[in-house]
RNA sequence: GCGGGUGUGGUGAAAUUGGUAGACACGCUAGACUUAGGAUCUAGUGCUGCGAGGCUUGGGGGUUCGAGUCCCUCCACCCGCACCA
């Protein structure tokens, strides 16, 4: 009987289906795992060899833990709402509602086929008005929250307004303005407007001001991926930076806590760094400076306080406010000039470009708060306004980029190091001693730091300060395909539909996405959704016509996947309550810092609120490494139609030409398939090596582009779904990106044939009820403890070696027996589902091999009780002795040196040291 | 530029705690079986050397009886950098 993949998959999928195996409920008696993979965007191109990975890693662990006796959730759903849908809708006329429909199907049929044993009946659609109706609802939440530093938590705003009427802000200071000061009296006289204008200062959800890409030539705010070398992507025309109203969360807010959780999570170290530096907490001081000739002053983040005397000048940023009013008319046209400059940089381009030195004096000087000596006031686009105060104070001798400015522009340095600074180059290292400072001289830079603070207290110039370099997070979009908020502006005062003051609309969420014709920007930059008229002028205001980001809808959907369908709430208490924070989930690095932030933030915020009962997301994350494609190449003769092998390519000038991969075989290229692919190469001739043409390959990104694309359903077909599944783990660990070749997997398909054969030979099913041997049931065994041990720390691709060590050696010993295959045809299920049913049925078992449980292993099969030890002489393995485990050393040392190997090696030196490590290895060392 | 990651045969990789480097596969070579082979099986395959042996985990240095693994330093590539998701 051969193994008829296709015949197999097909009737077990088609079981799978309708006995509904796979659906998870949420009462049981069983211990829960919740398992999560980061739901993918499902976008036009479909699904490629490289995006199932993680897919296929999850659902081996979810099979695995279902048989190992857990009620195992293990969801799937499309993270629908994105920029793509909507730029194909402006080219193509087609709604996004359509295309994402499309594509989700797309995507649903090639991840059917590949034999997932998601629960279908959870999906979600953050698209689709019955789940954006929740993420609406949240955003209203933090809309109607505040965060209280006392309690470290949010509360809501309705609290904070009690608190004011009683005591004012007196012990709430405000987070967006701490100058902001103002008693219970002052309180009760604002009017209406001034009251909400103070409240949105604390809301969690809050409107504000943003730059942003804008490019008048498109008549659209674009995104930064959209801009390319400082002009828009499309159409390459230039792009500025534009101020407008924008919703932000206060995410800042949960800094402190976002950092000190994580030591509770099992994330990698590298994720967890990744996000601490994102954060970026650093301890410093926050030092005011007053201007010579000006009422204003300027106050600096600084995380050097120590340095205070060898500040030699103050840079602020271009965009600061203060520019305009501190800068001298002398140099009022260069600042200007230079500001013209800076809003056509990208914060990118500022912050790498650092050997390009630029900046514009302001013509005014500040007073030293300590020496009160004069200092040059700066601009310069190396200061970023959104980090800090947007200013800083420059110490040339201690910071790089200081260094350099002062050099640019022959600003005189002062050296506060002595000789630890060389004139060449700044002393930016922690160690060592201040100097020419005043009282800090001769201090090291721990003591200086404290004692500058204490100065700068005392001289009501400045205080130690705890800064982050995470800024609140932008919530806004100017794009039609996200969800619409649930927000109305009453004049100009933005309200939530569910409050009182909001009249003659429908209150509750969802907002839903009105359909429109076309998608193209509204007015002033803002979102299509200003073109609808109809829809944004309501009886009780005009609503918000921006749409929310994309993160909006993945930062809470784990929570919905408890509960999917629940139209009272996100998800019932009794449903997170039992399945809690998600126990796995596995996804790509590239979210390190966005989306898995966002998450932790909402999560956070939703249980200060008293919505769930914990408050981290993802308790385990494991990251997937990402599939590269393997371009391959053709090399034309420069000028001609005659393309060259690789091997012969340098006997000639020639050109590189990418061919698609699905042309060649390995490296041979199909060169009557090549003549077809396009019209000017159907003339095409070939200097060919050995008779056949040798392409050239090279690893890039998978990407249509490079027409290296792989589509799984190509690979399914022509192996099978389990060899897919098999050998995506096989390539490698699951963390380390990889390239793709289809060449490989033959290795795993003749793997899971010679499995086949253990079971079948031409006639039939060849099990026999004999005993097993030791010898049979020793690799058996060997290969139940190694899977389950490789399964739990995910090194899948071990796991697959295992299989086919064990499948070599049970074929070797000639092994038909029960006894050893019905064990086996269950520990292979989470690889090969389909063929591991397969085998359960035909071995006369009733039931899905998923109902199984994985078997366990015996240890006296297990452990051995002698050990070949590399015998080395000075570190060099010369021989090879067995030993019992339990041998006495000295007998071990005995037998060694007497051992005529060793002799020889020892070449008559006399033993120094006899190093014996029980089960590793032996070394005499001479 | 900053932050994080990765680097081992011709290729994908293994080595779980500092202890025999290259398991398991792909590819390649030779052979068997076969009407046929893109089926199956057997043997070989890091480099170098006739051989004993020597060399070998991106480069250089260090710690150790012993380093792919730890430390220092340099290089290359990949990911992220706040409006792609």
């Amino acid at each position: 009987m051969e193994y008829n993949f296709r015949e197999i998959e097909k009737n077990w999928k088609k079981v799978w289906k309708d006995t509904d195996i796979y659906k998870v409920t949420n009462d049981t008696s069983k211990p829960k795992f919740y398992i999560l993979d980061m739901f993918p965007y499902p976008s036009g191109a479909g699904l490629h060899v490289g995006h199932p990975l993680g897919y296929i890693a999850s659902d081996i662990y979810a099979r695995f833990k279902r048989m190992k006796g857990f009620n195992v959730l293990h969801p799937m759903g499309y993270d629908a709402f994105g920029l793509p849908a909507e730029q194909y809708a402006l080219e193509t006329g087609q709604h996004p509602t359509v295309t994402t429909e499309k594509n989700i199907a797309r995507y649903r049929e090639q991840l059917d086929n590949i034999g997932f044993c998601y629960d279908w009946s959870r999906e979600v659609r953050t698209s689709d008005a019955k789940y954006y109706k929740w993420t609406q609802w949240i955003f209203l939440q933090l809309f109607h929250s505040w965060y209280d530093r006392t309690a470290n938590k949010a509360r809501p705003i309705s609290e904070l307004i009690g608190i004011f009427e009683q005591e004012g802000n007196l012990n709430n200071p405000c987070p967006a303005d701490d100058e902001l000061q103002f008693d219970a009296d002052n309180w009760n006289i604002y009017t209406e407007q001034g009251r909400r204008d103070i409240l949105m200062q604390y809301r969690i959800a809050y409107l504000s001001y943003a730059e942003v890409w804008w490019c008048e030539a498109l008549g659209t705010v674009l995104a930064n991926d959209e801009v390319v070398n400082g002009v828009s992507e499309r159409g390459g025309h230039p792009v500025e930076k534009k101020r407008m109203r924008q919703w932000f969360l206060r995410i800042t807010e949960y800094a402190e806590r976002l950092i000190s959780s994580l030591d509770t999570l099992d994330w990698s170290d590298a994720m967890k760094e990744m996000q601490r530096n994102w954060i970026g907490k650093s301890n410093g001081a926050e030092v005011t400076f007053h201007l010579d000739n000006s009422k204003e002053d300027i106050t600096v983040f600084t995380t050097r306080p120590d340095t205070i005397f060898g500040v030699d000048f103050l840079v602020v940023a271009p965009e600061h406010e203060i520019l305009n009013a501190i800068t001298t008319p002398e140099q009022k046209a260069e600042v200007e000039k230079y500001q013209q400059y800076v809003k056509s940089r990208s914060e990118r381009e500022r912050m790498s470009e650092v050997k390009q030195v630029s900046g514009a004096f302001t013509g005014t000087y500040a007073i030293h708060p300590l020496s009160k000596k004069p200092i040059p006031v700066w601009t310069a686009e190396y200061v970023l306004a959104g980090y800090g105060t947007g200013a800083i104070m420059a110490v040339p001798s201690g910071d790089d980029r200081d260094h350099a400015f002062a050099k640019h522009f022959s600003i005189p340095i002062t050296n506060i190091f002595g000789e630890l600074y060389n004139g060449e180059e700044a002393y930016s290292a922690k160690d060592g001693k201040i100097e020419n400072s005043d009282f800090l001289s001769g201090l090291t830079i721990k003591e200086a730091t404290l004692k500058a603070i204490d100065a700068l207290v005392a001289s009501g110039a400045g205080r130690g300060k705890v800064n982050y370099r995470l800024r609140d997070a932008g919530f806004s979009r100017q794009r039609y395909w996200g969800e619409p908020f649930p927000i109305v502006y009453i004049g100009d005062v933005p309200y939530a539909i569910d409050e009182d003051a909001v009249q003659g609309i429908d209150k509750n969420t969802p907002v839903e996405l009105p359909m429109v014709e076309n998608y193209k920007p509204g007015p002033e930059g803002q979102g299509p959704l200003a073109n609808v008229t109809n829809w944004v002028n309501t009886k009780a205001g005009h609503r918000e016509t921006n749409t929310m980001p994309g993160y909006a809808g993945s930062s809470w959907y784990f929570l919905r996947y408890m509960d999917p369908h629940n139209d009272n709430e996100f998800a019932s208490k009794e449903a997170t309550s039992y399945w809690r924070e998600v126990d796995l989930y596995i996804g790509g690095t590239e979210h390190a810092v966005g989306h898995l932030l966002y998450s932790r933030m909402w999560t956070k915020a939703l249980y200060d609120l008293g919505h769930i009962s914990f408050d981290e997301p993802f308790k385990k994350l494991v990251n997937q490494g990402m599939i590269q494609g393997s371009s391959r190449f053709a090399y034309r003769v420069h000028g001609t139609n005659k393309y060259v092998s690789h091997g012969l390519r340098k006997e000639y000038k020639v050109d590189d030409l990418r061919v698609d991969v699905a042309m060649v075989d390995g490296l041979e290229l199909d060169t009557e398939a090549f003549k077809n692919w396009r019209p000017e190469y159907a003339d095409a001739e070939f200097i060919l090596e050995d008779g056949k043409y040798i392409c050239g390959a090279e690893v890039e990104k998978m990407s249509k582009s490079k027409y290296n694309v792989v589509n799984p359903d190509d690979i399914v077909t022509q192996y099978g779904a389990d060899t897919f599944r098999m050998y995506e783990m096989f390539l490698g660990p699951i963390d380390v990106s990889k390239p793709w070749d289809t060449k490989g997997i033959e290795g795993v398909h003749r793997f899971l044939k010679k499995l086949w054969r253990l079971y079948f030979d031409e006639s039939g099913l060849i099990v026999t009820d004999e005993p097993a041997t030791e010898a049979e049931l020793k690799i058996l065994h060997k290969t139940i403890k190694k899977i389950g041990d490789d399964i739990e720390r995910f090194s899948f691709n071990t796991s697959v070696s295992q299989f086919m060590i064990c499948v070599n050696e049970l074929s070797t010993l000639n092994c038909h027996k029960r006894e050893v295959l019905e064990k086996l045809a269950v520990i292979i299920c989470p690889f090969a589902p389909h063929m591991a049913e397969e085998l359960w049925s035909k071995l006369g078992k009733s039931g899905s091999v998923i109902t199984a449980d994985f078997p366990a292993y015996e240890d006296k099969y297990v452990t051995e009780n002698t050990k070949k030890y590399p015998v080395a002489v000075n570190g060099k393995t010369r021989a090879e002795m067995e030993f019992a485990l339990d041998a006495e050393p000295a007998d071990v040392e005995k037998e060694v040196l007497a051992d005529p190997t060793i002799i020889k090696w020892m070449e008559g030196k006399d033993k120094k040291k006899f190093i014996y490590v029980k089960g590793k290895m032996i070394n005499v060392v001479v």
